[in-house]
Order: structure tokens, then C-alpha cells, then sequence
RNA sequence: UGGGGCGUCGCCAAGCGGUAAGGCACCGGAUUUUGAUUCCGGCAUUCCCAGGUUCGAUUCCUGGCGCCCCAGCCA
């Protein structure tokens, strides 16, 4: 599965990869997801799983699904299933099981007492405060610490005693010897090993010491022979120290490349705010529907394969990017048009009555379930003398470009006959609460002769609509950029969930969980998979189709 | 004012010395029992700026300018 989009354009990546294979550095391509099983999966993520799955399966490679879990105070069995869950609905296969980077766990202390008997790694005993101002700033050179000149043996001792529990957290540190003075902050003797008494998802309490992220990703990368590690931007600073380790411990040497990450317009992406968003219940969790999370995707309705189109899309590069949130949705409605079939419900309903059809008449109307694909069959729509229409459908004193039902005015209705709107009925405060009109019953399945009526709107008989929950989401945030609000909280669209009643055709009753379709003139919308119940679907409003009246407005 | 990056249409993005792909958005127009879809057509004499090399530069060189990342015992 996965690969059946059509092959991106060029990338930088693709031609290192290239570059990398002619000249003979590898002779195979072999990726890998890393992520920390910390929080849940975002659309960002899905670009680096595109990517390096993507590229392993255009290679003929393979590509790891690995998590790296070497800091247990944030880390959850719960988000390493979630994760598991999403890598495979995205339509991705890492093979018979999942790695951990704490299945390297004693690897990665055994390359550490080597690097200490090397000389080139030493237990410093500063305080983290220490450290920090020691290390100098951007602009000025750090300074040695007192503790970098101990003798191995004491190194030794000392990094035994870590491990085994003898010290509380904080009170020593294990670090590379490499040059306070580096003009790289990150070379200025960066911590391996840090000693944390908490327990691990995995290991539970067999370690008392965990490794830092820059001591262990490239010996994971390493050990599982991955020759493109592929991470972003903000890591590139990193690779001088990813590559030395590879020296210092003479193993394999993958490639590290970095490309820029996913801004997406109106929404966060850093997994300290979702997690914000979570805890303080401005959504519901981490799979709310408005969440630009995999699993709030899929629940809001988005297929798979629009966002494997999505990432395909948007290309890889290097420069700071910030795509426009109408890239993913035309991914979506593409989609979703070819697969979702049609039905008819009405979310803001005025009452229609056909003075001229029988009052205990019920005709039972056969309409396509998608007018370009008729292999996708039809569906029975009951028809009698009351309906619902949509009261955005009529406008008392209509404009000159609105086509829809006005006084005196005809209009189809979808999949029906055309109706003339002769009367319409006002409540005491003045309100249109019911519009009766006549139908031309000779316009069934055919358009009148002589005049032709341009205007169609959609409908559900009354006596037999279903009343169902539909959930009309909008975008998370009012801001194309919430972080560049003062606080990002206040970006937050306080209309981005309306919860309302849609009166619809009875065959969606029956429709379940994570089923879509197209309220024809509306929208898409997703059964929720958590929420509803038999024969009591909760609709998710997907998208909305495009409306290019909106505009004329 | 240290180091590392980036700068091609409103937003992405190809291009790798030979005379600016594509997508989204936008604007026209055709078809349409969804103002949807589909379909045609338009949309950078110009590639951050200034010099230079060259018959020829978005592509090479030099100098500017602008933006992003780095001072966690996070990843």
C-alpha cells in the first residue's frame, strides 16, 4: 500500500540520495521515523512519514518505525500505541515490529565507557546552573569545567555508581570532552548521560540513567544501518556532533539531512501547545476533530490518502514555509469527491408545503448516489406535500444574481420536481416561518418547455426526516499565525464548534462510523466514530464544498 | 557584534550557464437537476538588491540587505 500516488517532483533529498548511490557511499536506501512517544501525531509528523517512507518505498528500502523514548518523565505507553495506530492508517508498514531506542539502552552504555576510557567523555559534577554559565553564550566562549580533567578510572567509578542509583538526579552529568570554546554551542562538551530516577514505559526501574537525544539518535540511526536519516532544520547544528560519535566509536555512518518543517496557516504545531489545548480543555483531546493532529483528521473525516496527496504536494525544501490551510482541503475535497456518495439534509430548515400535491400522497423519488459514477447505485428519497428547505435557500427581497426560491419565484428541487413559491407565511414578530408552494408535476426526471429554471436547492420531506447531530467545525484559530499573537490562547475561534440538528433523508440513519458523505449543496460530512451510536450517527462537517455564491455575496 | 541556514508569482515549489514547470489561491468563460464536479483560458520580460565573469547568469564570483535556528541535565 502507501505508494500509489504519482512521484513527486525532484527534490534536494531525492538527488543526495541519487549522488549517494552512483558514487557508492550506500547501496541501499534505509529510513526512519523516529518519533518521541510523547504526545500524538500532527500533520508536521505526516510530512516526515511521507517522506521517509515514501522514499524508502521508491528506493526499494525499508523504513523504521522508532520510537525514541530516552526520556521517561515525558514519555507514555498510551502514546506509542496512539502513534502505532496513525502510522498505520496513514497506509504505512514498518515491517513485523516497532524499534524503541531503549532496546539500545545497554549498547549505548557500553559506548559510553568507551568514550571515557578514550578520554573523550567525563562526569561532570557541576549544578545545572554551573553549567549553564560556564557554557558561555553565543558571543562569548565557555569555560572548563573543574570536573573535565578527572582521571578515567574516577570517571569510571563515578559513571558506575550513576547507573546504579547511587546519586539523586542532577547531582552529576556525564559529558564529551570535545571544546568549550566550539563557536557551535553544541560542541561545548554536550551531555550523554543524565541520571533520572523515574521509570521508563519500557524499562521500567533497570536504569537510573537515561541518554541525551544528541548521544543516542545517531547510534540508533547507526545500529539499524539507516543510511538517510532525514530530521529538521533545527537539528542541522547538530550534525557535526552526530558525526563525531560515528568517528569516536568507528561505526556506521548514516547520513543525517535536514529539510524545513510544516507551518500550516490557522493552526499550532508544536506539541507543547497541542498538549496545552488537551489538558486545559479547549478541545476535547487529542483526537477533537479541529486538531491538526492524524487522529483528529481521520476523525473529522479527512482520508489517508488526502493527506499522502497533501504532503506529496507541498514539496520539501529548506526555506521557512507556511502553507495555506485550502492546500490541504482541496487534497480533501479531491477525495472526497470521488469517493463520498451523495445524500440530502438540511441544516437550517424553513418549512415548504406543495399546496398542489395530495395530502396523503408519499411518492418514493430514485436519486443517484453520485451523478458521475452510477456503478455507485441510487438511493429511495420519500417525497409528499411537506418539506424542509434551507432558509439561506430563500431571500424575500432577492438579488439580481440570487437563483434560489424567492416570491413568485420557481427553483428545482434537487433530484424532484419544480416548485413556484406563492405565498410566503410570517409569524407575529414578522418571521418567514413557512413558504407554500406549487409544484409543476410534469418536471419529474425533465425541464419544462419554454422556460428554463436555473435555480436547484436541496430538500427532505418533513414527515419523514431524521433528526440528526451534526457538528459544524471551523478552524481552531481566528489567526493565519496564532503564535504570533501575544499569547496564543486569544487567537483561539471561539465559533470553531457549533453543534446542531440537520433534518435528513432517512437513509442516513443507517450510516456508521467513519462512513462520509456529501450533503449535496453543503458540505462533506464524517460519521463520528466515538460519538454515535446505532441507528444515531453524529455527523463531523468534514469541509464544506466549495461556494463560489459566498463570494458573490 | 559567534556559528549554522534560507531568500524564484499572494502561498508552496521545479530549475544545477542557454533564455522562468506544476499545485493552491485568484480572475474570466463553457457544460451542469449540487452556484459542486468537469472543462477551457488568464495569471513572474523576471528570479532579495548592487556590482562582476560570460556570447549568454535564477543558475558562477564579490559585496550588501532581509528572515530563520542554536546558550535544556528536551527531542
Amino acid at each position: 500500500m502507501s505508494t500509489t500516488e504519482a512521484p513527486g517532483s525532484s527534490n534536494f533529498i531525492r538527488s543526495i540520495i541519487n549522488e549517494d548511490l552512483e558514487s557508492g557511499r550506500y547501496d541501499q536506501v534505509i529510513t526512519r521515523f523516529p518519533p518521541e512517544p510523547n504526545g500524538y501525531l500532527h500533520i508536521g509528523h505526516a510530512k516526515s512519514i511521507c517522506l521517509n517512507f515514501g522514499l524508502a518505498a521508491e528506493y526499494h528500502g525499508r523504513c523504521n518505525l522508532r520510537f525514541d523514548d530516552t526520556n521517561p518523565t515525558k514519555e507514555e505507553a498510551e502514546y506509542v500505541e496512539a502513534i502505532k495506530e496513525d502510522v498505520a492508517w496513514l497506509g504505512f508498514d514498518w515491517g513485523e515490529q516497532p524499534l524503541f531506542a531503549s532496546d539500545y539502552f545497554a549498547q549505548l552504555y557500553e559506548w559510553a565507557i568507551l568514550l571515557i576510557k578514550k578520554g573523550k567523555a567525563y562526569v561532570d559534577s557541576q549544578s545545572a546552573e554551573q553549567m549553564r554559565v560556564n557554557r558561555g553564550t553565543l558571543t562569548r566562549s565557555g569555560i572548563d569545567s573543574p570536573y573535565r580533567d578527572r582521571s578515567v578510572e574516577e570517571n569510571l567509578e563515578l559513571f558506575e555508581k550513576m547507573k546504579n542509583g547511587d546519586f539523586p538526579d542532577g547531582s552529576h552529568i556525564l559529558r564529551a570532552k570535545i571544546d568549550m570554546s566550539a563557536p557551535n554551542m553544541n560542541l561545548r562538551d554536550p551531555a550523554m548521560y543524565r541520571i533520572l530516577h523515574a521509570r521508563h514505559h519500557r524499562t521500567g526501574d533497570t536504569w537510573r540513567i537515561y541518554p541525551m537525544y544528541d548521544f543516542a539518535h545517531g547510534q540508533e540511526d547507526s545500529i539499524e544501518g539507516v543510511t538517510h536519516s532525514i530530521c529538521t532544520l533545527e537539528f542541522e547544528d547538530h550534525r557535526p556532533l552526530y558525526q563525531w560519535f560515528h568517528k569516536e566509536l568507528e561505526i556506521f555512518a548514516p547520513q543525517q539531512i535536514e529539510f524545513a518543517r510544516l507551518n500550516l496557516s490557522y493552526t499550532v504545531m508544536s506539541k507543547r501547545k497541542l498538549l496545552q489545548l488537551v489538558n486545559d480543555q479547549h478541545v476535547s483531546g487529542w483526537d477533537d476533530p479541529r486538531m491538526p493532529t492524524i487522529s483528529g483528521m481521520r476523525r473529522r473525516g479527512y482520508p489517508a490518502a488526502a493527506i499522502r496527496t497533501f504532503c506529496e504536494r507541498i514539496g520539501v525544501g529548506r526555506s521557512a514555509n507556511w502553507i495555506d490551510l485550502s492546500v490541504l482541503e482541496d487534497c480533501v475535497r479531491e477525495q472526497l469527491n470521488e469517493t463520498a456518495c451523495r445524500r440530502q439534509a438540511v441544516l437550517k430548515p424553513l418549512k415548504v408545503t406543495i399546496t398542489n400535491y395530495p395530502t396523503d400522497k408519499v411518492e418514493e423519488l430514485t436519486a443517484p448516489n453520485h451523478p458521475q459514477q452510477p456503478e455507485k447505485g441510487s438511493r429511495v428519497l420519500p417525497f409528499c406535500n411537506e418539506l424542509w428547505v434551507d432558509r439561506d435557500d430563500f431571500m424575500e427581497e432577492p438579488p439580481k444574481k440570487f437563483f434560489r426560491l424567492g416570491p413568485g419565484r420557481e427553483v428545482r428541487l434537487r433530484n424532484a420536481y419544480i416548485i413556484k413559491c406563492d405565498d410566503v407565511v410570517k409569524d407575529d414578530s414578522g418571521e418567514v416561518i413557512e413558504l407554500r408552494c406549487s409544484a409543476d408535476l410534469d418536471t419529474l426526471g425533465k425541464n419544462p418547455v419554454g422556460r428554463k429554471v436555473k435555480g436547484i436547492i436541496h430538500w427532505v420531506s418533513a414527515r419523514h426526516a431524521e433528526k440528526l447531530e451534526v457538528r459544524v467545525y471551523d478552524r481552531l484559530f481566528n489567526q493565519e499565525n496564532p503564535d504570533k499573537a501575544e499569547n496564543y490562547l486569544t487567537a483561539l475561534n471561539p465559533e470553531s464548534l457549533q453543534v446542531t440538528e440537520a433534518l435528513a433523508e432517512p437513509t442516513l440513519r443507517e450510516a456508521k462510523g467513519g462512513e462520509t458523505f456529501q450533503f449535496e449543496r453543503v458540505g462533506y460530512f464524517t460519521v463520528d466514530s466515538k460519538e454515535s451510536q446505532e441507528g444515531k450517527p453524529v455527523f463531523n462537517r468534514t469541509v464544506t464544498l466549495r461556494d463560489t455564491w459566498a463570494k458573490i455575496k
